[in-house]
DNA sequence: AGATTACTTGACTCCATAGTCAAGAAATGT
DNA sequence: ACATTTCTTGACTATGGAGTCAAGTAATCT
């Protein structure tokens, strides 16, 4: 409850360096462990204490919002740039699911992100909506044009997400082309019914 | 780490008493809301403390062992039951599912059994195995008969049980209907690639 | 260099849950 | 009805993580 950093023209310099340290612990940290590491391992590895993280930050959601763009948006951004410059609508929707899918694998802190395992906060708020937005009007297109059943909801595709991200966490050990092969089985299920791959 | 109850020719009338009252109020507690509920729950639902509990089963893991039966067992024999009665392999295979995966969203503690959220004990690794060598044998079947993409492997089946766990216990709003609909397309994305309803 | 102010620290509180145990209560045997 | 034995209790310890703060340390200003 000290300075959450607004009203400071300038910190001292230990304290600038530290919030630099802090911010790259804690991307080190979350990127590998997890938006939900406990905040001690954040300050080893910042070699810091904990109250200072506390003192630069405010709170444990604060320092996630510092952290959480380079931590996901560009990998939302790539999904959403390599995704547009597709054609066909089935393949724009299935590569969509498929590559957001991936990174909640490959990204701990982003799954995190998009299943909303933590205090929820503008950022983070404003990141899920963003893909969300963008995944609806892909199934929109996808369905206007046959290819995906008419009966899958933009709350299902939701949940496909949700869903994922619980399911990578409770099955950590399977290896990315287990995953990956499942995966398939899930895409299989949305499409509209008699189809060749 | 007292009498776990064998040596014991008889028990006291009190102790008899809570016992079996210990036993209702854990299967009712756990029923409801699942394996993983703080002891004190159910000791207070006993009327008792929690002493009592340790003193009479000796562990969380006895007590859980002591009523898991009475609370999965015998809708996992339903379900086999209900299964074998089928002729159609494929309605057998996705009957099975269909059913394991509505005793997962019906019964939370059913569901934390089946996904092994709990300290292993025999009981509930017999009654996990039982189950999953019955699905084994229910997907080779509808295999062999060309039913069921062969792509799909034992190990998929269980990971398809274990996530739905997960999913579930992750997105507890939905409404049972809706939970349905979206099995349906799991199983739509498991089906041998052109068929009809 | 000394005074001032900003910063850091780690020991502390708080919370929730598992599990334990000495002391008191209650059933049983005679 | 009392001695004996069994049982129950609730306060206690332990664990692990969030968040706080008084006291000590170090940068900065003059």
């Amino acid at each position: 409850m000290t300075h959450p950093r607004p009203p400071q023209p300038r910190l001292r310099a230990d304290a600038r360096r530290n919030v630099e340290g802090i911010r790259q612990a804690a991307l080190d940290v979350f990127r590998t462990s997890g938006l939900t590491t406990p905040l001690d391992e954040v300050a080893k590895a910042a070699g810091v204490s904990k109250g200072t993280i506390y003192h630069r930050f405010g709170s444990r959601r604060a320092l996630i919002d510092a952290v959480v763009d380079d931590l996901v948006a560009e990998r939302l951004r790539d999904i959403i740039e390599a995704v547009e410059a597709l054609d066909d609508p089935l393949a724009r929707f299935e590569d969509y699911l498929l590559r957001m899918w991936l990174l909640q694998y490959d990204e701990p802190a982003a799954n995190d992100v998009l299943t909303r395992v933590l205090p929820d906060s503008v950022q983070l708020t404003t990141l899920c909506d963003k893909a969300n937005r963008f995944g609806r009007r892909l199934l929109e297109e996808a369905q206007a044009a046959g290819a995906i059943r008419p009966d899958l909801t933009p709350a299902d595709l939701t949940y496909l997400i949700l869903e994922r991200g619980a399911a990578l966490r409770a099955c950590a050990g399977q290896s990315r082309a287990d995953y990956a092969r499942r995966l398939d089985f899930l895409l299989h299920g949305l499409r509209s019914w008699p189809r060749p791959a």
